[in-house]
DNA sequence: GCAAGGTC
């Protein structure tokens, strides 16, 4: 037991591997421990001496953030308010039921201790978590002096160290992740709320969903990890092949071939490309101009980062991110490895990275190359590169315990601790060895090189099995030689679309634009899995949905970059500055949330081009969220049906004003207000009769022709039940709005509750119908004379020609299959055409029938058909909006050659395309074996 | 039912 003078210091890491860890460095072993009321938070007790002063030591952990921001209570529903509300809606932190074990315990231990100090990680959300300890700890001890210690590593200088030079918490680290949190919530619950309430009930989604709460999440970090799939995709889809054109030349010796290679490259132009190959066809005498010898290296990674470690098992053994990291915390948890959430990338210089090679030496596959890297005649030791990354807290993945297998591991466990082990001992080897020969050649003035590859020391790569280093051979020239090459050929090629991103590439665009932490960037892939937004293939390659492209599509064609990774880059900068001190978190937080609050009032007001982008790919339902409705104004009142949401002003799209509950369609609270209104727009006034309140009075203005002379155009009415005007009103005029002359009532429909005029708005039940049920309901009259979609009369959404369409629509733009049962002869060779899907700014989404054989370029767009489309557009514009003409569906490289002025002999006269010596001597222009092109008399024609 | 960030 201390003694009454003896100070006692509550020390807190952010995990329990760290007090554990530090515990052990200041007790040299010797803490005792026991249990806290959490089962992975233990306490360590010690005694130890800080700057002369005797300390009684209790060291304990949290498991990372304690408490978590979330909105107040009212807000918390989703329909119990507007989404754009969630931009100012209190909010406030708690400790999550899961955490209150851990609070327990550090409140009573807190109660006993004078001194605080504070072992968090040494980032900003360490700093974050330390405030969030501070308080919870002071909330029972008011009185405790608070220190922060501040250490690199856990190894004994640093840890001692840092407790002997204790500092004070960074508030301004922590207020860059307060701010953070707040406006990571407010977005992503704002358009979470917002896309899912607007679209998950009106089309119908062709992926299975068990479970029936489909969400469509927003988020700062999914939404971009989305993007650069969807990019990636759109890149793919646009790509039109290229035909390129590159000279080769070969020559046999008797040491074996050399494979030159056109120092050009390629070019596209196959007239230039042929005019060159001509002349080396008549001189084709090779020149030796350069041989160099060249001494190469080729280095060992950097010590291994949390994203190299996803990005490597996943391109070696095709493992996702997040199951990577679900193994490697396995293996961290029962001590094989180190931790393995860190961006740091190099060693410190006081690790012991012997001690942790040796350990290795027993292992029956690399053991025999670890005793080579100790033995010092093997001189394989090198001390590993520096890549850059230090994030403070945490050295690089290294093995912390040696192992050959344990029984309780899966397949994939052996793969990520073979990993872990084998690029640790890569590391710290020599980088290999090779000795590269590099052969240049002349012919006819064009050069031409040629290179040969010898593996002189694997080092490294002997132990690095999953990198490879190809030797080739190349056969003795001497500066000056000349020789006939065997074979010289002009041979073409493609271009090719880029890969779809693989899992390793996607990570790399998230590191690169600072999407997500080392921590969080699996999580980000798998929640875009997980929310049906993208798939994954067998090979790791990423696709978007229909689901994740059409909400990008329908956000892109807002013309926001909401899918862009640029916000959360600026969300970065700004917090970089508040943890600086360079800006003020209340300033950054106003600014940040004010702009995103207008793009999302903006979003919400073009939401048709969502439903736009959705329609391409979904069928729609006859079924309506709320969000349909206008919201014009803010909150009216409380409901006082639901007793949960708000009543808010909404105009319906036929014009109708009403006051609606925000927890349609669950409550179907309404009030119905006068149909002569031309304007209304909720004050910040309330009344003071009606209760419960506060209800806020409305302006209204009044169309003059549509109310008796006795009333005023101008209104400030209330809906609560006490005004007369308004009732008045609403008895005389109706609550619909007049209909246009030439509109019948019965497509103009009004509810039945109100067609009578009868209702008041005082009415408490105030029941809306349902818009679905029953032929009561003269909302399916409106189904019946004009189709919902179309808007063409003489027949229902149900027999609507384009919206039959809609689903092999989306289905063509995926697969671009035929649409068999109304497909188009092509004009030229009469075969069915293909139904497709143009992916332009300026026509995406729109169909065209296009010829299967590239020979054709038969093209019409779909809606064009029958007005009489067919012949007008087929010959001048294809589906990217741009000339036929100018041969882009058919590759650049033809319709170069087909149009092209100088005209064109016989195409494969010098053209192998097997790589075969080349045929004969003839012009490519006329075709006449007596001459060249270039001397070609019909040249210049 | 929503985010992203810690960590078990």
């Amino acid at each position: 037991m201390a003694g009454n003078r003896q100070i006692r210091a509550l020390n807190v890491a952010e995990k329990p591997s760290v007090a554990k860890a530090v515990s052990g460095i200041l007790s040299r072993n010797q803490a005792r421990v026991r249990e806290g009321r959490s089962r992975y938070n233990k306490i360590f007790e010690f005694d130890y001496t800080i700057r002369g002063q005797p300390i009684h030591m209790l060291f304990t952990s949290v498991t990372g953030h304690l408490m978590e921001l979330e909105f107040d209570d009212r807000y918390r529903k989703w329909h119990s308010c507007d989404p754009s509300e969630l931009y100012q809606a209190p909010v406030r932190k708690t400790v999550p039921q899961d955490k209150l074990d851990i609070k327990r315990t550090l409140q009573q231990e807190a109660r006993s201790c004078q001194w605080l100090i504070l072992w968090l990680d040494c980032d900003r959300e360490g700093e974050n978590i330390a405030y969030e300890v501070i308080e919870v700890c002071t909330e029972a001890n008011r009185n405790m002096n608070t220190w922060r210690a501040r250490f690199s590593a856990l190894i004994d200088r640093d840890i001692h160290e840092a407790v002997q030079n204790l500092d004070r918490p960074n508030q301004s680290f922590s207020e860059a992740v307060d701010a953070r949190q707040e406006i990571d919530l407010r977005i992503g619950a704002s358009f979470t709320r917002f896309q899912t309430m607007l679209l998950k009930d009106a089309f119908h989604f062709d992926f299975a969903t068990e479970d029936r709460n489909l969400i469509l999440s927003y988020g700062p970090c999914q939404f971009p990890t989305l993007g650069f799939i969807v990019e990636r995709y759109w890149e793919i889809q646009a790509h039109e092949p290229e035909e390129f054109w590159t000279i080769n030349c070969s020559h046999n010796s008797e040491e074996g071939t050399a494979n030159f290679s056109w120092m050009r490259g390629h070019m596209f132009d196959y007239t230039c490309a042929v005019t060159i190959y001509e002349m080396c066809v008549e001189e084709p005498t090779a020149t030796v101009t350069m041989v160099r010898q060249q001494e190469k290296l080729k280095y060992p990674p950097y010590p291994l980062s949390t994203i190299e470690l996803e990005k490597r098992a996943s391109r070696y053994f095709r493992l996702s991110s997040e199951h990577t990291m679900k193994v490697a915390e396995e293996l961290y948890q029962s001590g094989f490895i180190s931790y393995p959430r860190t961006e740091t990338d190099s060693f410190s210089a006081r690790t012991d990275l012997r001690a942790i090679a040796q350990e290795q030496q027993a292992h029956p596959v690399w053991g025999p190359y670890a005793q080579r890297l100790m033995d010092p005649e093997a001189d394989l030791w090198r001390n590993p590169g520096n890549g850059g990354h230090d994030d403070k807290a945490h050295p690089p993945i290294h093995p912390t315990k040696f192992s050959a297998g344990e029984s309780g591991w899966s397949q994939d466990h052996h793969k990520v601790y073979e990993l872990v082990v084998r690029h640790f001992l890569a590391c710290v080897s020599q980088p290999a060895v090779s000795a590269e020969t590099t052969v240049e050649i002349d012919i006819a003035g064009e050069l031409f090189s040629a290179c040969g590859r010898v593996i002189l020391a694997k080092n490294y790569l002997d132990v690095y099995r999953f990198d490879t280093w190809g030797g080739s051979f190349i056969p003795t020239y001497m500066l000056g030689q000349q020789f006939a090459p065997t074979t010289l050929t002009l041979d073409s090629g493609v271009t090719r679309p880029p890969p779809l991103l693989s899992e390793a590439d996607l990570l790399s665009c998230m590191d690169k634009a600072g999407i997500g932490t080392d921590a969080t960037m699996h999580d980000h892939i798998k929640k875009l899995l997980d929310r049906f937004y993208a798939t994954k293939d067998a090979n790791t390659r990423f696709s978007p949905t229909n689901l994740g492209e059409s909400l990008v599509m329908g956000y892109d064609d807002m013309g926001y970059e909401l899918w862009k990774p640029y916000l959360r880059s600026k969300m970065e900068d700004d917090m970089k500055a508040v943890s600086l001190g360079t800006k003020r978190k209340a300033d950054i937080l106003a600014s940040c949330l004010q702009e995103m609050k207008a793009c999302f009032l903006d979003a919400r007001l073009n939401k048709v081009k969502l439903f736009e982008a959705m329609g391409i790919f979904f069928d729609r339902t006859n079924r309506t969220g709320a969000e349909e409705q206008q919201t014009i104004g803010g909150v009216v009142r409380r409901c006082g049906l639901c007793q949960q949401a708000d009543m808010v002003l909404r105009r319906r799209q036929d014009g109708k004003f009403m006051v609606g509950c925000l927890g349609y369609p669950q409550c179907r609270k309404v009030v119905w207000l006068p149909g002569s209104i031309s304007e209304a727009a909720v004050t910040s006034n309330t009344c003071n009769v009606c209760s419960p309140g506060p209800v806020f009075l409305i302006q209204f203005k009044f169309r003059r022709l549509e109310i008796p002379p006795n009333y005023s155009v101008d209104h400030l009415g209330c809906i609560g039940g006490c005004d007369d005007t308004l009732r008045q009103l609403t008895e005389i005029c109706g609550t619909g709005p007049r209909n246009p002359p030439g509109t019948s009532a019965s497509v103009r429909g009004q509810a039945p509750t109100t067609t009578s005029g009868r209702q008041a708005p005082t009415t408490t039940s105030g029941r809306q119908a349902p818009t679905t049920t029953s032929g009561r309901n003269p909302a399916s009259n409106v189904q019946r004379g004009v189709c919902s979609h179309c808007r063409q009369t003489g027949h229902s959404s149900n027999g609507c020609p384009s919206q039959v369409s809609t689903s092999g629509r989306a289905r063509s733009r995926a697969t671009n299959h035929t649409n068999g049962g109304s497909s188009v002869p092509c004009n030229s060779c009469g075969e069915p055409c293909e139904l497709r899907t143009a992916n332009t700014a300026n026509n995406r989404g729109r169909q065209f029938y296009s010829c299967q054989s590239q020979e054709c370029r038969f093209f019409v767009w779909e809606d064009t058909i029958n007005d009489g489309g067919v012949g007008q557009n087929a010959s001048h514009t294809n589906a990217r909006g741009s000339n036929a003409t100018s041969g882009r569906r058919g590759g650049r490289g033809r319709g170069r050659r087909g149009g092209g002025g100088g005209g064109r002999g016989n195409d494969t006269t010098f053209v192998s395309a097997t790589g075969e010596p080349v045929s004969g001597r003839r012009c490519f222009s006329c075709g006449d074996p007596s001459h060249f092109a270039n001397a070609c008399p019909n040249r210049g024609m």
